[in-house]
DNA sequence: GCATATTGTGACCAAGTGGTCATAGTATAA
DNA sequence: TTATACTATGACCACTTGGTCACAATATGC
């Protein structure tokens, strides 16, 4: 085996310590600018490595972005399988989502960052495929759970299940943009603490459950 | 009075076709790219002037910019001024915006997506007057429509008017994001009739009202 | 016709983009 | 020490960007 191995190898190969080094720039980058307009010039002058090393690690800015995106794929999954305990009624469930949302957000707000641009840049590399693993509330997923909570009684069966996909989505989305403080709404959940966030999501399950009607 | 008169002045005093078709072009251009990819470039290529005119009539890309932003401002007061009847119930009021904000897609496609690429873009000139002048759930104008709903017992009291105002509004993006084709949620709203199009809106209604519980 | 405003033009500019490659440096192994 | 494999580098490339300006063309007024 004189030659590479596989994509990326050389980067893998590297000290840890660097890898980290180069990946915090690209991430910072990518999370400032979203894809198009990152720039390669200013990760390489963060990092501190010449720009040949780049383009020898990671081929092209595409098979950057490309490898980030997958070490993003793999922690929202490791968010999901931390999170994914079933036996939860509908709405705890909901609760639940909310709640472990803001704490990746805590955890990991470049990666947040990241997935917000790309949700709103068109011609992205790898954006469907990106967004169909990442997004919680698949059809496929979220419709089966909106189904048996349909069956079981829990949720109103003179809604359709997309529309009820629809409204979660719809609230969750604006939910976890206000969060990251990038919402313009006058809700401001920028800078709360635990008690009036689960005061918060409570009001907001509240509304999801009963509606605004008096 | 030999110079300039004021800003604009010398593509104000053009052939009207000439500027439509400036403008058309322009509008095309930050239609598909938002502002900061958008290319002067292309656009005088496709609208068939040189360069020079371009920037001898807005000054800079900016300045052509805030020109068709002050236009768009204009379509949507308009279009604001035919809907706002206010003797209508609450949830009537709620339908008619949603109503009217589709006949706004329809009528001006291009511009509906100007104004969803500057929702997601940042350091865009102009951004938040745009935004304040155009959005419609603006807490000033419809959180006093919320406070007196709730004093005439039309809403619950128990919830927050900013977590009112945030729910409508999260409902109203996504369902206009949706209609636009751009939503990745499962409803699709793209390519409905007029009376498919009024059962979505009431339905989405009835969940506003009455909650996803059963 | 002539002089004077105004409008139109495109080569040109500096700056930035993603990407390449010959070369230099540095390990490892014989 | 020497040969071999891998890694690092930055000058360089073609191309695009927003913006400028000396000059040409055209209206306008007398």
């Amino acid at each position: 085996m004189h030659s590479k191995e596989n994509r990326y190898s050389t980067f893998n190969n590297l000290a840890v310590q660097k890898q980290t080094l180069i990946l915090q720039a690209a991430i910072a980058e990518f999370s400032a600018h979203g894809y198009a307009r990152a720039s390669c010039n200013r990760i390489v002058q963060a990092a501190s490595i010449s720009k040949g090393s780049l383009f020898q690690y990671f081929g092209s800015k595409e098979g950057l972005y490309s490898f980030i995106c997958g070490r993003f794929i793999r922690k929202v999954k490791d968010a999901v399988k931390d999170t994914a305990s079933a036996d939860l009624s509908f709405f705890a469930l909901i609760r639940g989502v909310l709640l472990a949302g803001t704490t990746f957000i805590d955890r990991y707000p470049e990666y947040f960052q990241i997935y917000l641009k790309i949700m709103f840049e068109q011609d992205v590399p790898g954006r469907a495929e990106f967004l169909t693993q990442v997004r919680l509330f698949s059809a496929d997923y979220f419709g089966k759970v909106c189904e048996t909570a349909i069956a079981d009684g829990l949720l109103r069966s003179d809604i359709s299940v997309e529309m009820i996909l629809f409204s979660l989505d719809g609230a969750l989305d604006k939910f976890f943009l206000s969060y990251a403080g990038e919402g313009m709404g006058g809700l401001n959940l920028a800078g709360l603490d635990e008690k009036e966030l689960t005061q918060k999501i409570n009001e907001l399950v509240r509304v999801l459950e009963s509606g605004l009607k008096h």
